[in-house]
RNA sequence: GGCGCUAUGGCCGAGUGGCUAGGCAGAGGUCUGCAAAACCUUCUACAGCGGUUCGAAUCCGCUUAGCGCCUCCA
């Protein structure tokens, strides 16, 4: 019997039993990234411990909504310039260029990982209607107003009726205790309340007409706008890196209960930093890694590149809510052990049980497979514990070299078990973790080698040899040219 | 200053009140024309000090060290 799934909720910092509301429906919305520059390897750290989830969930046979966004306007910095905008003046492009460009560049690296799509990836410039209906309505509740053409979040007012700061653990008299004085001439009653819409200055480039002013959303609106739209009042997952807990997820969940009565997300899952020698990793530390640096290893801090696939499985070797600390000594030992895990990924896909084979069950070996099996299960089910699960992985990988090289008999674990094997060993590999067969092999190269012998066999005047290596060739694609004082080749037309 | 988290063997990293995590590295062995791979066995642990308990690395307290959030950040 394998036990059921279950998630740690920050909301209430306890492990539950993940029930959805409405089965076999799963909503899970994730913040996305803001589309102002590349995205770093502590960014790709979180999406792929959501890619994860979200298989797992698809695996269990869960229909799922994957919303995920993208933040293309409203999203600060502390001069309280548009990052985007900051971006396009600097690049001189139009802001929707910058836009797409960086989109197209996440994208393509999320690809990279071998990460699954979002079923669901809105915009926020693509929402600007929902999120003004949600400013009305916020109004309209008492719970927000308008100062010098800007609309703020009253904080103080929320709270008399609702918990500000029930996901960070914060309280309202604790943060006004310790507020910080920053900038002056504010428009803000409060300095915890925070914007849903600025006004533009003159010299703002996104902006849109409102009957407050002529300006812009402020961050923390349009997830909750559109997490509402796509995935209901409630819904069951909300996801993101820990330090958007606070704020932004506390803002989310204000302006929610603000507007529609309910907070959102039943379970909120945050997942954990990644950092280079034991600091976050972070674009304003400078310490951050592209994922193309690691990649090729053009990077101070590396002494070689390393595939997607290693870098994903050095990913899932630690659990999602642990920090996870970026080494080359760390990288190249998942760099190995990925290697092994894929040779043996390699070796199972290719074998099929044979016809004609008798099983004479050892039920020891019988029942230790089972166990692995299960064990893979319920490391999955345990908060998604990837790293638990790939040293269960590990295991059935000694008993597929075992059966590999003939130390273990096939007849002994049996039919059936052999097919749980296979199949779950598959399964949790390539489905559930996303760790796919890379191969890094020079085919061009091996067509260099197969050609020596070529040559060779053609000086011995071995044209039995000669023959079958072109034909061999030919059937691979590739024509086989004998020069006058070489041998070349070219793909076959 | 407030809130929270973490400290595991040479390295990375799970986990649990009593039963082998796993990977990398090390040692021994099996196999082998050589080499490699593979398999088997094996050595290094649970920051320190107290407490609870029949029993704690696992629970509680204190100390130390480090980190995160509180300001943009996945």
């Amino acid at each position: 019997m394998i036990a059921k799934l279950k998630v740690f909720n920050s909301l209430t910092r306890q492990k539950e039993i993940f029930e959805p509301l409405s089965p076999p429906h799963v909503g899970m919305y994730v913040c996305g990234p803001t589309v102002y520059s590349d995205v770093h390897l502590g960014n790709v750290r979180t999406f792929l411990s959501f890619d994860t989830i979200n298989r797992y969930l698809r695996f269990l046979g869960y229909k799922v909504r994957y919303v995920r966004n993208i933040t293309d306007v409203g999203h600060l910095l502390d001069s309280g310039e548009d990052r985007i905008s900051k971006k396009a003046k600097l690049d001189n492009l139009e802001p929707m260029e910058i836009v797409q460009k960086y989109a197209n560049d996440f994208h393509e690296v999320m690809a990279t990982f071998n990460a699954l799509t979002p079923d669901i990836e809105p915009s926020a410039t693509g929402h600007m209607l929902e999120q003004m209906e949600m400013i009305k309505a916020m109004l309209k509740n008492g719970l927000a107003y308008e100062s010098n053409g800007s609309v703020y979040f009253d904080v103080n007012k929320y709270n008399e009726s609702h918990p500000y700061g029930i996901l960070s653990g914060r309280k309202v008299e604790d943060l006004l205790a310790q507020t910080r004085n920053l900038d002056g001439g504010d428009d803000k009653k409060s300095q915890l309340d925070f914007a849903l819409w600025k006004k533009a200055a003159p010299e703002h480039i996104m902006r849109w007409d409102t009957e407050w002013s002529d300006g812009f959303p402020g961050w923390h609106l349009e997830c909750s706008a559109m997490s509402t739209k796509y995935l209901g009042e409630d819904f069951d997952i909300h996801g993101g890196g820990m330090d958007l807990k606070f704020p932004h997820h506390e803002c989310e969940i204000a302006q929610n209960m603000g507007t529609t009565g309910h907070g959102g997300a039943k379970y909120w899952l945050h997942t954990n930093m990644l950092t280079v020698n034991g600091q976050k990793m972070s674009k304003s530390v400078g310490n951050s890694f592209l994922p193309r640096e690691l990649m090729s290893g053009e990077h101070e801090l590396l002494d070689r590149g390393y595939s997607p696939m290693t870098i994903r499985f050095f990913m899932m070797q630690s659990h999602y809510a642990s920090t996870l600390d970026f080494s080359n000594d760390a990288l190249e030992s998942a760099r190995k052990g990925f290697v092994k895990l894929s040779n043996a990924l390699r070796l199972i896909t290719a074998l099929d049980w044979p016809e004609n084979v008798e099983a004479n069950t050892d039920e020891k070996q019988v029942q230790q497979i089972n166990t692995f099996c299960d064990n893979c299960h319920h490391a999955m089910n345990d908060d998604f514990n990837t790293a638990l699960t790939i040293a269960h992985l590990f295991n059935i990988v000694k008993k597929i070299n075992s059966i590999h090289t003939r130390q273990l008999n096939l007849e002994a674990i049996g039919q059936e078990t052999f097919i749980r094997m296979k199949e779950t060993f598959i399964g949790f590999t390539e489905e559930v973790l996303g760790l796919k067969y890379e191969s890094e092999i020079d085919g061009e190269s091996l067509i260099q080698i197969i050609l020596n012998e070529y040559r060779e066999a053609k000086e011995q005047r071995n044209f039995e040899k000669v023959d079958e290596l072109r034909s061999r060739l030919k059937e691979q694609g590739v024509i086989v040219k004998d020069m006058k004082d070489r041998v070349d080749w070219a793909f076959d037309e």
